[in-house]
DNA sequence: AAGACTGTAAACAACA
DNA sequence: GTGTTGTTTACAGTCT
């Protein structure tokens, strides 16, 4: 059903940015970028208004799950810094998505994409 | 009961 | 100058 019009996501924040780094290629994206993961695979944020955006910078920098780190500076390309997920919180983050989320059978939830 | 986690708003500096 | 990025404080609701 198409007319179903999209809800808020179940994802706290935390969980958003952590499976938009997850989901990135080398494990580390902008802000830009997550804001962009996050429209892309909800299309609630797609319309939502408000300040979420404000919500996801206030997290990547309260949460200690989230490291920034210099961007490559000889790529002068790109504005801000990179964002990862701390190693030592992965797992933490992991066990909290599938504890929120722990309905079985799901497939097509998306933590059970093969990130890890 | 108390502390952690969460969401939202907002002020503010630094930056390009 | 303006919009983005990042930090920070504050407040309320939820969960453990």
């Amino acid at each position: 059903p198409a007319a179903a019009a999209s809800s808020k996501p179940p994802y706290s924040f935390s969980s958003l940015i952590f499976m938009a780094i997850e989901d990135s290629p080398q494990k580390r994206l902008p802000v830009k970028d997550i804001y962009g993961w996050i429209v892309s695979n909800f299309p609630y944020y797609r319309t939502a208004t408000g300040g979420w955006r404000n919500s996801v910078r206030h997290n990547l920098s309260l949460s200690k799950s989230f490291r920034r780190i210099q961007r490559d500076k000889s790529q002068s390309v790109g504005k801000g810094s990179l964002w990862c997920v701390c190693p030592e919180y992965r797992l933490a983050l992991l066990e909290g998505l599938r504890k929120t989320h722990s309905y079985h059978g799901s497939s097509s939830c998306l933590i059970n994409k093969p990130v890890l």
